[in-house]
RNA sequence: GGCCCGGUAGUUCAGUUGGUUAGAAUGCCAGCCUGUCACGCUGGAGGUCGAGGGUUCGAGCCCCUUCCGGGUCGCCA
């Protein structure tokens, strides 16, 4: 049924055909979008890359052979038609499609291929189940909204490169063949055939190369990268996903922000025509977590957080009273206007919620415009200490507010949570608006409980605050890094550092993290030798292209934006990806699985 | 590893307290229709109710196990 084109030469793309080309005769090919015969006339849509079309057979001025396979035309057909550009009449516009005003009078058509009915509408409109879209991936990104996605992308790696590229930066690329780096995510390990009982490692990140190349000499270095994490997914996270790593010598992190803002401001530009005003807005870790409850804030809408430990440490709620004793912090924020539009149920909802988070429970109260006032706490307090405490959180008729007590960075997070979901719930987050910032000034290190020992807070790598250095032997917790977020909307998108250049701060880290000496040279032994041959200052960042471009299309999943994306446990629904591998091909490498069952 | 939501026609979904032959829309197939644009009209086909087990006279519905998809907590330097 397949036919070649045997000499066919496609004259343009479906949607670039305009009024301008009236009259003029036109190859064009594609797919059948839709058609609708009604007798005597039939009218098919025919898509490409590009848009559709409108192509028009006519009984009456077409053989019947010509006719008949216009009459056979099935969604999804692989058409080539052979016509002459018409103006349509005033009445007949469809002011909807971008060639509604033209149409195609078909001469002569040949099906090239046929197809069974596909079993996803290829239309932006569906709402097809995600597994049965990404096992007909191929159908799925004939979606106009998909296939829009994927040509963006290429124009914002394209901008990425170009920038990069006359900013003086080299584009260099480093192997996916790989050896494990100290904490951070799972692996995905590679089997050598020709070292038995050893594997590589798929790379998280190109770190250790890109600091290396700075050792070499090579000054200022990118890649579009790829990398793999063997972590469980989320809406934005998958377990392959690309990043613009970058990398630069002699500089401190001012030098790498102003370049990192200028790939972002000429991406916007490029892309969406959109200035963003440089510098970026900076904020600190600090007051990050203390105002916004998050070291990833949403600043496009307020709802800050207020810390009113000390107004409701003598409130009369003894709940209260024994947080602000026991050292953990009481905060809060006020839903401005929220009041009346919450029930008791919504408050319920909330509740359970924030529990979510880790902490107990949430206290709330709804000032109604009535006047009349509810609140799972008010008949606790003392009168004073809640007119305090509504100055202190700027709350008035017809707020409510919400008030947390517990540790401090769980309280701050559980609420910065809440902090989202009810700008989500009133509309808050404008999807047109872009707030880019960076958040610096990170904790170099976290305590670990499970593992009761420190956690390189950023990686291992990252050098300290010069003003912080005195603190790394007697309080490792308080020490702040030179490292720096960029955040988007609420969504991290990338995170640099300055880094370690010295051997011997390298190792006094490692020791810091746990790791004995002999350790430390066992497994990074070849990176604190280089450290040892003229090592310059360095430091670089990284971004998600991924979640980039997820910003700049407004979607809700990265799925949206990556041409072959995993589901949620990492397989690939179209493939059948991971899969068993033939015997054979085990013995190779030595592998056998011991299987629990 | 935990929690939440979901799985019924090709697709998206409804399905009451457990009760006759499991429905709708859309898609598909056939016929009619010469300006449609979500074309319309008439007719038709289409179901392992994710899978397995159990309770019951009787299960799409209740119970157990399990698989799959989504969201999320942990995790993700």
């Amino acid at each position: 049924m397949a036919e070649f084109l045997n000499g066919w030469q496609r004259s343009n793309m479906c949607a670039e055909v305009t009024k301008s080309d009236v009259g003029q005769q036109k190859t064009l090919m594609g797919w059948v979008q839709r058609s609708r015969n009604m007798g005597g006339i039939i009218f098919v849509w025919l898509r490409d890359r590009s848009g559709m079309i409108q192509l028009v057979f006519n009984a009456d001025q077409l053989d019947a052979e010509t006719y008949a396979i216009a009459e056979s035309l099935r969604a999804e057909y692989v058409l080539a038609v052979r016509g002459v550009v018409a103006l349509r009449d005033a009445s007949a516009i469809n002011e909807d499609m971008q060639t509604g005003s033209i149409e195609i009078i078909a001469t002569e058509a040949r099906i090239l291929n046929v197809a069974e009915t596909p079993p996803i509408y290829i239309e932006d409109s569906a709402k097809d189940n995600e597994a049965v879209r990404l096992k007909y991936r191929y159908l799925d990104l004939r979606k106009p909204r998909l296939q829009k996605a994927l040509l963006m992308r290429a124009q914002v790696v394209s901008a990425i490169r170009s920038y990069m590229d006359s900013n003086g930066f080299v584009e260099i690329e480093t192997p996916m063949l790989t050896k494990n780096t100290p904490e951070g995510a799972r692996e995905f390990l590679v089997p050598s055939r020709a070292h038995p009982g050893e594997c590589y490692v798929l790379p998280q990140s190109p770190q250790i190369y890109k600091q290396l190349l700075m050792l070499a000499g090579m000054d200022k270095y990118y890649q579009v990268a790829r990398c793999f994490r063997d972590e469980d997914s989320r809406a934005d996270r998958q377990p392959e996903f690309t990043q613009l790593d970058l990398e630069m010598s002699f500089v401190e992190p001012q030098n790498v922000q102003h370049v990192v803002e200028g790939v972002f401001a000429s991406v916007f530009k490029q892309v969406k025509n959109i200035d963003i005003p440089l510098p970026l807005p900076r904020m600190t870790w600090k007051d990050a977590m203390e105002t916004y409850g998050s070291d990833k804030p949403d600043t496009r809408f307020d709802m800050t957080i207020h810390t009113v430990t000390d107004i409701v440490a003598h409130s009369g709620f003894s709940l209260f009273e024994k947080a602000a004793a026991d050292g953990q912090i009481v905060c809060g924020i006020t839903a401005k206007g929220a009041a009346d539009s919450l029930s008791r149920k919504d408050m319920d909802a909330l509740s359970e919620f924030v529990k979510t988070y880790h902490v107990k429970g949430l206290a709330w109260a709804a000032h109604n415009t009535d006047d009349t006032v509810r609140s799972s706490f008010a008949k606790f307090f003392v009168p004073e200490a809640m007119s305090a405490l509504l100055k202190q959180m700027d709350a008035e008729k017809g707020d409510a507010i919400f008030l947390i007590a517990d540790k401090r960075l769980t309280a701050l997070t559980a609420m910065g949570q809440l902090r989202l979901k009810l700008g989500e719930q009133f509309g808050l987050r404008d999807r047109d608006k872009f707030n880019l910032l960076w958040i610096t000034e990170f904790p170099l290190l976290e305590w670990d409980e499970e593992d009761q020992r420190y956690m390189a807070a950023h990686h291992p790598f990252t050098m300290p605050m010069n003003e912080d250095f005195a603190l790394m032997d007697g309080h490792p917790e308080q020490v702040r890094a030179k490292s720096y977020d960029v955040v988007l909307n609420g969504i991290e998108m990338g995170s640099g550092s300055i880094r370690i250049h010295a051997s011997d701060l390298q190792e006094k880290m490692f020791s810091l993290l746990g790791f004995s000496h002999d350790e430390a040279w066992e497994r990074f032994g070849f990176l604190l030798e280089a450290f040892k041959y003229g090592t310059p200052p360095h430091g670089g960042f990284a971004f998600g292209i991924d979640r980039l471009m997820m910003m700049l299309t407004g979607s809700d999943s990265l799925r949206e934006v990556i041409a072959f994306p995993k589901a949620q446990n990492a397989s690939d629904l179209m493939m059948g990806t991971p899969s068993q591998v033939p015997q054979k091909q085990l013995d190779l490498v030595r592998v056998r699985f011991v299987l629990d069952d």
